[in-house]
DNA sequence: TCAATTATTTCAGTATTTTAAACAATAATA
DNA sequence: TATTATTGTTTAAAATACTGAAATAATTGA
């Protein structure tokens, strides 16, 4: 009796894909698309001739858009990730992309909106995803569906993470 | 005569699935689990009390693995993103995680092997990773298709984005 | 009123990026 | 063969960015 092997299955070629593969091959384009993501930012500042501003900053004034914030929900809504939201808040008030005012209800509290020229930087980015959108419809690089399941497998990690680290902090 | 209106289709409700407000979030989720995943890792390091090693050096170390590699390929194979790779080199040079050796035929180039004890620090990783592996395996989380998906959407977006950045630098 | 909590800032130390220059070995060309 | 260009890497200084802890200040709740 011959057994017929199930171990290998032929995904055309290349390295078996098991579970461990995949998993790694996802973490190095976690850390790739990062990079990524914020060089695309930098690089269509560059073509516009904008260059007092970063990545991080332009993704922040982007992410805060038309709404009214207090420093605190930077970090809160995960407009911003770094440890000191204060840093590049100072930088982006002197640059005069965004104004702060105390909050007068709640006098702790710092109230933060773009400035004029900061809705122009929201523009600038907000243009640049809509591009992109458009292009990767036009040119059927991904459906609806697929950003949703994409979507689904990123929650599902994030949450596995997230549970994962201790609560030492 | 009623026009039905097809615009706001209920899913479940929330806000309308579009390609954009999918290509946003998924923005975000490339920001998120990039931070994430180096907090996972930092946080395996405070556990096991290696206090000298940062994530992305650990990640370093982790990619290096078995393997001889040069300084140039630490780049160009994608086991570091950052701009200046001999500056982390250096740092791990000096805490003895990676030796270093001109190599004898092309006597530019410098030859980067792990030491041993830089071969715990992957196994280290190595292991953690295959402890998540083993969880997302066994509580279904995600299955070989769904990283499957998730390789290919990724991969998607990664080669766009890198044809759309000018090539100027 | 006092302690606890929350929101934000400040600061010192550390880390990273950038830029430019230097250097040494190799490859290409005349 | 001499020369030039290219490649791989290092160094060093300056500019910029980030982190964690402590400080400040307003508010809340007992």
């Amino acid at each position: 009796m011959t057994v017929i092997a199930e171990e290998k299955p032929t995904t055309g070629e290349s390295t078996p894909q098991t579970l461990i593969t995949q998993y790694l091959s996802t973490l190095s384009y976690i850390e790739r698309l990062h990079r990524l993501l914020l060089d695309v930012v930098k690089d269509e500042f560059e073509r516009v001739r904008i260059l007092d501003i970063t990545s991080v900053q332009a993704l922040l004034l982007f992410n805060i858009g038309d709404k009214e914030v207090t420093v605190g929900e930077l970090k809160s809504r995960g407009y911003y990730q770094g440890s000191n939201v204060s840093y590049n808040l100072k930088k982006l008030v002197e640059s005069g992309y965004i104004k702060s005012e105390r909050c007068s209800v709640d006098r702790r509290t710092v109230r933060l909106k773009l400035t004029d020229e900061g809705c122009k930087i929201h523009q600038i980015v907000s243009d640049l995803w809509q591009r992109h959108v458009d292009t990767i419809d036009d040119n059927d690089l991904m459906s609806l569906g697929d950003f949703e399941r994409l979507g689904q497998s990123m929650h599902t990690l994030e949450r596995y993470w997230t549970d994962n680290i201790r609560y030492i902090y």
